[in-house]
DNA sequence: CGAGTGCGTCCAATTTTCGGACTAATGAGG
DNA sequence: CCTCATTAGTCCGAAAATTGGACGCACTCG
């Protein structure tokens, strides 16, 4: 039998390499919610200005931030998503659903997605064939059969 | 006007406050896959062995994994998920899922979910009404209007 | 006995984070 | 003209976190 598997080499853990950070998906969030400028994202976020820069160099370099200047004079720069970063959405949108249940929760919902019908728009483990939103009940962890 | 506001309050940040760290998130995905045990996880996942110990504790007091022994007279220990831990399943299969599409993955999912119809489940942002699947293109975030 | 397993803790060295001060370029107000 | 405000960072020293490896202890197995 193969020896003992070292770290498991997976999705996750290389998403959570780039964004696994409080201060990338807060950099991230700010994005989506119209905040594209360091000074303001530092304010909004409460990182401190060093961090939040190194944060957003490697978001930049990951592909998930663009900065672009949008003023020529006194050169000044934005943020703004990529695909990549657009894509996002989901994992914030998770985790706000995630905090809005299970920590007090007394502000709401910082963002709300609209759908073009008008509603709410939420992020839902969904069935594949029925498209059926699925309860933690109806859910089975599956593991990769073991290689031969 | 008001002062600008300070560091958001908001769930996301605070959600990240307690699983916004790289190591949290893999101990949950562990447990998830079925290794609840301490040796095993640190071997999974890679982490200092410290560092994991703490990340657990945390855990457990946060109230996503719950300490059970599982063993009396050498005394052990192992972990397994809370109601809201389980609750975490689809921030994992987010992260996953963004993962596997913007970072090589020549290993694939490590992990699939099955349904109880027998497919796989997806995590996916859909309308609160219709319960459609909806695109990055008819989506649209709404800002909570400023108060007066 | 000796080795192995399981769940940690301890430690010293390195790395990160923190927060406040500082820079540079420009415009606005008096 | 002089000063203050804005914006996007950088620099710095102190404090905290992370790392990896060694160690401890309570067993079990052969």
């Amino acid at each position: 039998m193969a020896v003992a598997a070292d770290p498991r080499a997976c999705s996750v853990a290389r998403t959570l390499d780039i964004v696994g950070e409080k201060w990338a998906l807060l950099a991230v969030r700010e994005v989506f919610l119209g905040n594209r400028r360091f000074d303001e994202m530092t304010r909004r976020i409460g990182a401190p200005r060093d961090t939040l820069a190194a944060r957003l160099r490697s978001l930049v370099s990951a592909g998930i931030l663009e900065r672009r200047q949008y003023c020529d004079h006194p050169a000044r720069y934005e943020y703004r998503l990529t695909q990549a970063g657009l894509e996002l959405y989901p994992v914030i949108l998770t985790l706000m659903r995630w905090g809005d249940k299970y920590l007090a929760s007394d502000d709401g919902p910082p963002m709300v997605l609209e759908h073009s019908c008008g509603h709410r728009l939420l992020a839902a483990v969904v069935c594949e064939a029925c498209g059926k939103p699925a309860d933690a009940g109806t859910a089975r962890p599956v593991t990769p059969a073991a290689r031969p």
